[in-house]
DNA sequence: TTCGGTTCTATGGTATGCCACATTACGGCA
DNA sequence: TGCCGTAATGTGGCATACCATAGAACCGAA
């Protein structure tokens, strides 16, 4: 490949709304929201500034970023990074249920064995960070897992829309993957998604899928209250 | 209520950014996006004169519209309305399904049996559109059943997500309730479903819900063909 | 000292103007 | 007459300036 181009792609069509849009986000999936002492306030002129671009860009994907969910814009008093309240975490997980075991049913139906031994394959070479607790890569490999299912059945917008989710549940995840024992049942549960799935057994995998997920709702409900009266303490103050 | 309670919610936290983005997105789903000679470009300056405003707002606005797929914004080309295509329309209905076979699950473990006796009635009396062929009552009464469905699953993050599935619908619904018979099929759906509800049948309420939007999607999957190559065309012509 | 009102400041909302690029129109040259 | 190059136009991208309001800071009177 040329200099041109591998430079060409860069070129055609950037913008800074969209650059900004992508900075944005992945900042505020990085910063740990839930903890009590965080800003959530983003400064349209300090972002500006920072970013030595003009307010107006950064409007266009603090707009974005509000559609999306992932920020509050209250007309002349700021744009906050919005903390999610525990039942709206639930309803996440809930609707993230919804469209994984569609898409363990319909990859019964369009995914090839090969398919499901590579997903095989990566489930055992990642099991064994979970029996060693290194519940950071094992929590990373497990949101990978799942995306993949969501691949697997070939409908895209089913991935994008979990997408969305997931970066919601973004500093979830890691938290709750530590409580209990959890990451060596998830290892269990994969191992019977996997075989449902080369089975071809689109009830048996569409409800393995569901109700390995709902243990994750299940959990989330009985460990989040902490969370929920600091998010309310928070919101009052505002 | 006092004059000023009722103009209080106009005036508090009014932006013209919400406005525009209310009156586009309704214009844009009234418009018949998919006849060949519609026309799709959205002109910023025309919108900014005929609204009234300065392009800012206008931006702002199609940049929510860009994020919810509803617009497609080329840099330096123009705004154009997003014409989906079969396969896109086919994910959306199989999304669509997701969501609401887990509503229906939910909905038996949560709504009462009055909200079902309601349904079931609002279900009567608009099976009777579909027999005198009122086709047009029937598709909005059909929209506004499944629409309940997901509303009795208690969680509102399933039914805002449909919602943005059923506005990128609006304009194939219509034109798929009339042909065949589906109309009076569907009655018989939707009586099957309020039964399994009834009865508190979990698995059986999802799978008839999931099986019934399918039928959508199998009927698009053999009538869209059309529309496919009229998309293709106008996309190649842009 | 405390309470009330006023001023100041910070912040998002909006308007406007210019820029870069893409498209189109036009005119000269072969 | 046809083609190519250049200029004119249109369109979104971006920067800047000003506005309106909410909140803080300040000051004076009781």
């Amino acid at each position: 490949m040329s200099l041109t181009d591998a430079l060409s792609p860069i070129s055609e069509s950037f913008s800074l709304k969209d650059h900004i849009y992508g900075v944005l986000r992945e900042a505020i999936l990085k910063m740990n929201i839930y903890q009590p002492e965080v800003d959530l306030r983003l400064d349209e002129r300090k972002l500006a500034e920072q970013l030595a671009v003009s307010r107006t860009p950064i409007r266009e994907a603090l707009a974005r970023l509000a559609q999306e969910g992932l920020v509050v814009i209250i007309p002349r008093k700021g744009v906050f990074v919005q903390r999610k309240s525990r039942d709206e975490i639930l309803e996440m997980v809930v609707t993230w249920a919804a469209l994984e075991s569609m898409a363990a049913r319909l990859a019964t139906q369009v995914a090839s064995d090969a398919d499901f031994r590579q997903l095989r394959r990566f489930a055992v070479k990642h099991s064994a960070d979970a029996e060693r607790a290194e519940l950071e890569e094992y929590s990373d490999a497990n949101i990978r897992f799942h995306q993949r299912i969501l691949e697997l059945s070939g409908c895209k917008l089913l991935k994008t829309t979990a997408d969305t989710l997931f970066a919601h549940m973004h500093a979830v995840r890691r938290r709750a993957m530590g409580e209990g024992n959890r990451a060596s049942r998830s290892v269990v549960d994969h191992m019977e998604i996997i075989e449902a799935l080369e089975r071809r057994d689109a009830d048996r995998a569409s409800r393995l899928v569901r109700e390995h997920t709902m243990r994750l709702h299940d959990h989330v409900r009985r460990t989040w209250t902490r969370f929920e009266s600091i998010n309310q303490s928070t919101a009052d103050s505002l």
